[in-house]
DNA sequence: CAGGTTATGCAAAACGATTTGGAGAACGCG
DNA sequence: CGCGTTCTCCAAATCGTTTTGCATAACCTG
């Protein structure tokens, strides 16, 4: 019924002939043992299948050998991506992940922050969003370790991941002027969201880059929808001057602008190329499959728990680090 | 730095001026406190903003207040759905959830079922593949409480939530007969494979009923993807009598099918319907939008989450249970 | 071989909660 | 008023580890 008879420490002591003092030792080595007991040790671990009781340990320790990672959308392929990224490396060092899902709306946030706290999770991966200093403060002062996804380097706010943004926009837009589009239009999501801006940027300095104009009447703002999309191209595509190609901040938004460019009977790309930006499932389903730019998720997870457990594992303190990760362009029919 | 001086149940105790047992037991409830007494201690928990910690209880009670979800693919968003669902539940009940991604290729399974069992996780659901009865067996006699997604019922085994994938089908099918359709191919998946078995019994059971023949050319049997559908579909779309209508075994299949459709220059679905099954994300951003049946897959993590509970803080034994979740029809463009 | 290191292992004290056997107070009843 | 019940609450034991202060044993070094 209730494991009957799990077995502890002492067992292993009694069954290998030492102390409890000496297999904790050979468990953790922070004293030496002579190699014969740590071999005779060893191998009774393995017979007997110990394994220490997490709650004991985590007691005496004060720690919990676990990693969390919050998120507005548990159920974005892009955010369980990071999250199987942690996973690899976390089971690899014997870390449990727990992704924790706290939708933007509402105050969710401060109160999973304060489940994972009080559970005295670790380490702590906030995703990008609007988390208060006061939230991530929350985490430092409990003694966890914190990382976020993007936002600013800033002292005593934990170490930081984020994707080069910027860059992919820009390689894209220039992949695009290499193969001979010119006059090149953008659909933005809502202004001021910080991952468009980037990218908006990123586009702007590759056409600057090329000795092109950016033309205001070539560039809208709509929102991240497929809605925002269909909207944002027609309002691009009816331009006194057409474009010879449409770049989207997203790819909802360029599925978005593919149904605009057919209703309108704009073939793509021999018309028009249309681009998007995440290469969720959907870009490669539709057709023509979209070019778009690969978010490096499961990199940034990796990356994420690296650092944590860096912290963890070696010296706790130390100036914050920034990991910046590339994007990668992904060329298929649509341009 | 280290959490300074988080306070403990002795804190509690003394600035209310009672025994920690006391304050232990207005937590509990297992022993009478008296209304006043009750109060004040709880508004002292409430002003110092006191957390058990969770390794000293967990100690003391061999419980981690914690759920686990075992996947074989944790950025497939039915499986986040899946705990998702969970989450909810268990976050009501103060129970963390922890979800492990376990391949299918290689040993993953008995690995990550090892971790949990020996974090002693109460509770934990285990997804749709091959678990062998040895890997299930780990988990009962270890104490923790197990759910399995689809399977038989069997003793021993823990209790089953699983989506009614015969009837979603039949529904489907039956959809479209009463849509006129009369002529009803079928493009499977690969042979064998539960659910993929079930959707064609559902198919076969609503062709019956409605009076119509299965015809042996219209029913092909390939692979779950995309590329499966296009060979699927062209198969049956060239039988001598080629079918008004292809419902396929998942939406995969049914974009596959979408392409040879065009690529024939079949206009869908006014010569030829097409359906798909699980309405993943691109089902709606495909065109034209596919019609497709919804995996109640949220709904199956909370009664997933529901049933371990039930078990965990009511009555722990007590013959297995079922629960079967209705899927429910999703009518787009495609049909 | 004396004296000083270094290796090795033990016993006992934490860690922070839950739970149990009882002690004392309050209360009802004859 | 005496006695038994029922309310309250307390002190102490317990859960399974890690860690620290010591006691040996083993090993150099001159």
């Amino acid at each position: 019924m209730h494991g009957a008879g799990r077995i502890k420490i002492v067992d292993v002591a009694s069954e290998a002939g030492v102390s409890v003092t000496t297999v904790s030792h050979v468990l953790s080595g922070r004293r030496p043992v002579s190699a014969t007991t740590r071999a005779r040790v060893e191998d009774v671990i393995q017979r007997l299948g110990y394994q220490a009781d997490p709650s004991a340990r985590g007691l005496r320790t004060q720690r919990t050998r676990t990693l969390g990672l919050v998120v507005p959308d548990i159920t974005n392929p892009f955010n369980t991506a990071i999250a199987a990224g942690m996973q690899e490396i976390a089971l690899a060092h014997e870390y449990l992940t727990v992704v924790c899902e706290a939708p933007m709306d509402g105050p969710h946030l401060p109160a999973v922050i304060r489940q994972l706290v009080a559970r005295r999770i670790d380490g702590i991966v906030v995703g990008r969003y609007g988390a208060t200093r006061q939230d991530l403060d929350r985490i430092t002062a409990s003694g966890s370790k914190l990382v976020r996804l993007g936002g600013p380097l800033a002292p005593g706010l934990g170490d930081v991941v984020r994707a080069a943004e910027t860059e992919g926009m820009y390689d894209l837009v220039s992949h695009l002027v290499g193969r001979g589009y010119r006059r090149i239009a953008y659909i933005g999501g809502a202004r001021g969201v910080e991952p468009g801006e980037e990218r908006f940027v990123g586009y702007r300095k590759a056409l600057e880059a090329a000795g092109l104009p950016v033309h205001q009447e070539l560039v809208a703002w709509t929102s991240f929808t497929r809605e925002g999309g269909r909207a944002g191209a027609t309002a691009v595509l009816t331009a006194t001057e057409p474009p010879d190609a449409v770049v989207c901040a997203n790819d909802l938004i360029a599925i978005g602008a593919l149904d605009t460019a057919r209703a309108a009977g704009l073939r793509v790309p021999d018309r028009v190329a249309i681009t998007g930006y995440d290469d969720i499932e959907a870009a490669s389903l539709v057709s023509p499959a979209l070019t778009t730019v690969l978010n490096p998720a499961r990199e940034i997870g990796r990356s994420a728990a690296q650092l944590l457990l860096d912290r963890l594992e070696g010296e706790g303190s130390g100036p914050a680090r920034e990991i910046v990760l590339a994007h990668r362009l992904v060329p298929r029919e649509s341009a």
